[in-house]
DNA sequence: AGGAAATTAGGACAATCGACCTAATGAGTC
DNA sequence: GACTCATTAGGTCGATTGTCCTAATTTCCT
């Protein structure tokens, strides 16, 4: 197999494990067992093991860009965008129940760690913040923008960690409705009440 | 020393180096280190470290019983009692933002662990959630309390988690202001529009 | 097919983990 | 002060960790 098959192999297993086990919590005996490849192999691939948690981040911003420019292309209206955003925590509904928000649980066990690698995972919270943003500037609400969208990131932050803590998937559905709700009325700009 | 004072400084050791490392991060050397007792001697207190965690999720149970009944004793009104609750995020803002909600994040290291301590971890969650829709219910909410509670506690996770991502005490504020501000518009049951 | 380079497998290494054991020290009683 | 029991210190154990090294294997080019 091609070098970099191989390593995109490593990667998205590791990928996998760090987010349903934890990044420390993950071996390489893991990654071995999930890859079908020997221990010693990833030391040709990788110098050490933040390295492979470097080309997970990595992995995970490509992804979430990608991600991010299908919403952008597959709907015109800005609210409709947010939508497929806050759809994520319905359609991820199983594995969030499960563990938790990636993004989330990855940098809150970075943090604890004092890893260095902690900033670039923060990234990833980045990428979602200034797009929503863009979205809400779209809206109108180009001066709290950001505040908005990081609004709307606590709340998909706040459903993923209770959702995982209570296995509760009702709490999910009535709170993702919450949201849409909340996002209807923060759509007209009037500057001056609407006449009619 | 008396052994129950041992053993309390050892769990409290523990309790700030979980909050602040991890579980599985830390180690008893760690512990060792932060009491200046000897490795050999936690098993004198101890089974095993899951046993250590035990006591930790006791003695935050505990004092989280605690903490509810001293905003239960400070203030009549249901409302003001929920403040005491929310302006926790403003009190311990400084650790929040270095390592996040401890139990939020204790909670989702375990289900990550698959550690059969996890519910009982979740019980926390159960403390202040069970508390707040009580007070949720004595404001005439009696129907959607406990939802009402879930979105609080909701909030609130998600204003740790992303504060502790970000680095970012305005946000904090911020969306602290917001939560108050929508608390206020939770009271009137106003089963009947306010004749005036 | 043959040979060079790339890729992989598997073992060995020191370090660290939780766990266990035993001897030394402490406090309190007669 | 001697004795007993509670408490602590320190060392040891096997298992597991990330890391490294080397030989075997595969791939690819001529």
């Amino acid at each position: 197999m091609s070098a970099a098959a191989t390593r995109l192999q490593i990667v998205e297993a590791a990928d996998r494990l760090f987010y349903e086990q934890g990044f420390e919590a993950t071996a390489f005996a893991n990654i071995a067992a999930a890859t079908g490849l020997s221990r010693g192999n990833f030391y040709y691939h990788f110098k050490a093991k933040d390295e492979i948690l470097d080309a997970v981040i990595t992995l995970r911003l490509e992804r979430t860009s990608l991600l991010l420019e299908g919403w952008q292309a597959a709907a015109e209206a800005p609210g409709e965008r947010i939508r497929s955003f806050i759809g994520m925590l319905i359609g991820n509904r199983a594995k969030i129940m499960l563990y938790g928000c990636p993004v989330g649980t990855l940098c809150a066990e970075l943090a604890k760690l004092d890893h260095i690698a902690n900033s670039r995972a923060s990234e990833l919270f980045t990428l979602f913040r200034a797009w929503l943003a863009g979205q809400f500037a779209l809206l109108g609400r180009t001066s709290d923008a950001d505040a908005l969208a990081m609004h709307l990131l606590m709340r998909s932050q706040g459903v993923a960690t209770l959702a995982a803590a209570f296995r509760d998937e009702a709490f999910i559905r009535r709170e993702v409705s919450e949201m849409n709700t909340w996002l209807e009325a923060q759509s007209p700009p009037a500057p001056f009440p609407p006449a009619n």
